[in-house]
DNA sequence: GGTAAAATCACCCTAAAGTATGAGCTAAAA
DNA sequence: TTTTAGCTCATACTTTAGGGTGATTTTACC
């Protein structure tokens, strides 16, 4: 309890204890000094610059630490790396789940031999597949089925 | 450079006005009150009041509030129709400015054969420029130098 | 002028891609 | 049941691409 009030007014306390010595540091200062007229403007002088400080100490105390909360936007540059497959697109030239399987290996640069390799089937498939794709996207070779192929966001 | 002398140093200057005319007033009315000799000791507790509000002013003033910056991170789509060519990836690869326009040639879907004719050159000297093309980027197909071509931002 | 790099061209050979034709199997739709 | 679409595979042939070797000309730099 008494405790609780001393940490509660302890800035209170401490100031007019504080106070209460000063003033009595002056009245003794002040029988020392009395014949010395201009000694006065000392007291004031030295009371301000303490009592200053010690406002400033009490402000310290009591006021709260401002927080200027600042938001700055900052622009990041996305790409649009997120390829979205056109499926209307792919469906209105009617090429089959197989047939774009194969044109996203030749887009990624595989051979024929190596496609079949990886979609475990023959050579003579992938060709066939090949050749399938290119009459739908109505192109002559790899390199323009692939170009067609991205224009139209049906290969990444 | 006045204006700028008092914008910097306006608390501690009206601290010294300030100073300076209690100062005065105290003088005043020590003339007036020099025969109440207790009336010291309300000079001094009018004093500590007056320079301790003055102290708790300054410090508000003094202390700066704690800058606190949220950097938020904005998305900004990009239209990947900016293509902008890696001139240092370009000249690190030594790929030559010919080299380069047989590559671009090659991505849009034309032959050896149209591209010696779009660049009045012979058909061996596209063989020529491809070789070195697929040398410098390590591939061994078309396919594979457009693919990786585009990937390191030589073609769109 | 000398040197190196880039561009151009030729020829030979092989590999890969592309075309044409045909066939078989399975699942789904008519 | 029949038809259609999709997938798979084969064979024969043609075209294109790619690698190798070498040479000449042009261009840029010292």
């Amino acid at each position: 309890m008494t405790l609780n009030f001393w940490a509660r007014n302890r800035s209170v306390i401490l100031y007019g204890v504080s106070l209460a010595i000063l003033l009595f540091l002056m009245k003794w200062l002040e029988w020392r000094f009395i014949i010395v007229d201009y000694a006065f403007e000392l007291y004031a002088g030295a009371l301000a610059v303490i009592f200053t400080a010690l406002g400033i100490w009490l402000a310290t105390k009591l006021t709260k630490p401002k927080t200027n909360t600042i938001i700055v936007e900052k622009e990041v540059m996305v790409t649009n790396g997120d390829f979205v497959l056109d499926e209307k697109q792919l469906a209105g030239l009617g090429i089959s789940k197989r047939e774009l399987e194969v044109l996203q290996l030749m887009a990624e640069g595989l051979s024929n031999h190596q496609i079949a390799g990886r979609l475990f089937v023959s050579l003579n498939t992938i060709k066939t597949h090949s050749s399938k794709v290119f009459e739908k996207l109505e192109v002559q070779r790899r390199t323009q089925a692939v170009d067609k192929a991205r224009r139209l966001n049906l290969i990444p």
